[in-house]
DNA sequence: CTGAAAGCGCTTACAG
DNA sequence: CTGAAAGCGCTTACAG
């Protein structure tokens, strides 16, 4: 059963206090002499007692501990992305140190009813990652049961969010682009709904993703003075950025934009397999700033996120909302890397 | 507080009903009949009421419906390979099936004490990773509690574990490279304790490494007749293989074994850095059966692991335990699979 | 098929 | 500083 046979009741008895008393022995949460205190702190060792039954305590308080985490899609997919595993660090780390759990929530993909996790699991709050922001059938479960949420890239529109200020950042290497003289700027993006399948986007569309990361992404390109002159959607993975950069290149751009570094690095891949010198022939650029040992020799330009504060300001978000309070959302500032790659 | 004001009670009286009555409208635990099911949850959704409190429901059931995940090191660290993260994806998904949480544990280090969580947090067991196995604070924190463990890799000697046939595995490949005919096999193997620092291994050593997952693998080599001329331990990521390569490399081998794919592919990519064609020059080998789409034309020679079934049986081990049965611990086979790299 | 009662193990006002 | 009491919200024998 995970659970003791011995009770606080039991160690209360053998220490010869009340109930309260060693409760408080625990908790702290009270006066006590530390002379009663050791002698129940004696007794439960004497009863191989380990403390509080968490869960008992959690229905007394009225909290349960326990920050869900909704991923993107499938964990074995959506940790894929380094960016992702930076973020759940940020906020299982943080969680950790206020002796709050982190309980791993699957999303429900768009067209299936939300699982019985989502709907019953013990939390406080929950933690959206990027990719799940846009399932709205997630966050109406959650809704509907009164937890509040904090989303991770989200429009914060609809409660907290914490997101990065992407298209300051996308029009900081728009600019950048258009100072080494590129006119012709292909873009791999990510998603433009949740769901999509990768594969081509009309460049000249006035339509603006439904998702809110590729919305602004864009939006910066597009302020620099940027206007694609081919676009493709893909999801954050190496071999989608690969197809996207073979796609991509006969549309001979003079650079290749991705909306992730692991898209950014298939475009890499795409191009030296084409032959092409990178940055002379064609220059490449990502977003995020995470470590891709594999590279090779190339460092890609791209745009720093600090990710792993990200992920602890979505913890702490979700701590103060846990607690009561209200959330307020933030955006934190990218930084322009420029690398071998341009 | 994530729990909606209106309780059970609550709706019991809206419906019209005994609480116990209005209990099993949402259970399904005993008989009743469908119309007064209907009344209840008419009720229920009159009232905003979105089902019993999972807190409250656990103290009553004597579980908490939540199975414990401690991860190898910092989340950060430990699923930047991607076999964590499919076993960590088959562990969740096998146990949302059942209904059940899954809890992130962050280990603790080999020094420090082991975290809150660890010792106080709500689980019913627990399953360890791979990393986590030697481990022993955090073994002993989970023991003193009395919850019962799943090892990942692990010996089974100390509770259930989940692992693969790593001998006759390595063994296959040792056969596999004297066929076609190394007789220079230089290794870089997965550490050979917890915390062990990168680093040279002197290759005439009798230790036995005391992580079981290098020391089993070591066995196969050598039960295949292969007897390495230079060992060098690390952590399973590529800039370790990397560098493992880079050393390793020194002592002139024809063939060089990584204990792990992404080791492997650091091997690849230091062989190629060195001039080297693979596999003409020096072969390279790995151990899991991942993709790296990123590895360029290559397919690494590799055992391949049914990585998410091992996280799905950790999983159902884990419910097992949780329940109160006993788990008897699994081993399963591995596969050679010959790549371009050999 | 439905209801009345007990109790899961704890924390927290409250009284002394 | 310590103790007696109430109650968190639910599920499950048990009786009818």
């Amino acid at each position: 059963m995970g659970r003791s046979a011995t009770t606080l009741t039991d160690v209360a008895r053998a220490a010869g206090v009340s109930l309260s008393t060693a409760s408080l022995a625990f908790s702290g949460a009270g006066p006590i002499s530390s002379a009663t205190r050791e002698k129940v702190l004696a007794a439960a060792a004497e009863l191989g007692y380990h403390g509080p039954d968490p869960v008992a305590a959690s229905l007394r308080r009225g909290r349960s501990g326990v920050i869900g985490v909704v991923m993107g899609s499938a964990v074995r997919r959506s940790f894929r992305d380094p960016v992702s595993i930076q973020f759940l660090d940020g906020i299982v780390t943080t969680l950790a140190t206020q002796g709050y759990g982190t309980l791993m929530l699957p999303a429900s993909g768009s067209d299936e009813a939300p699982g019985s996790l989502l709907t019953h699991g013990a939390m406080d709050a929950a933690v959206l990652m990027a990719g799940a922001v846009t399932s709205t059938r997630t966050i109406e479960a959650l809704r509907a049961r009164g937890l509040p949420t904090v989303q991770i890239g989200g429009t914060g529109r609809q409660g907290a969010s914490v997101r990065a200020r992407d298209k300051e950042g996308m029009q900081m290497l728009g600019e950048h682009l258009r100072e080494r003289g590129h006119t012709r700027v292909a873009v791999a993006t990510l998603p433009w709904q949740s769901g999509a399948q990768p594969g081509p986007v009309d460049a000249g569309t006035t339509r603006r993703p439904a998702a809110p990361i590729t919305a602004r992404r864009l939006d910066g390109l597009r302020a620099a003075g940027v206007e694609p002159v081919a676009i493709w959607q893909c999801a954050s993975l190496v071999e989608e950025g690969i197809a996207a950069g073979r796609a991509l290149l006969a549309s001979r751009p003079t650079a290749l934009v991705g909306f992730s570094d692991l898209i950014a690095a298939g475009l890499l891949i795409a191009a030296r397999e084409a032959g092409l010198r990178v940055p002379e022939d064609v220059a490449v650029a990502g977003f995020d700033g995470i470590d891709l040992p594999w590279l090779g020799e190339d460092t890609l330009t791209t745009l720093v996120q600090p990710i792993a504060d990200m992920g602890r300001h979505a913890a702490e978000a979700a701590l103060t909302l846990a607690a009561g309070g209200t959330a307020k959302s933030l955006s934190v500032d990218v930084e322009l890397r420029v690398g071998t790659t341009t």
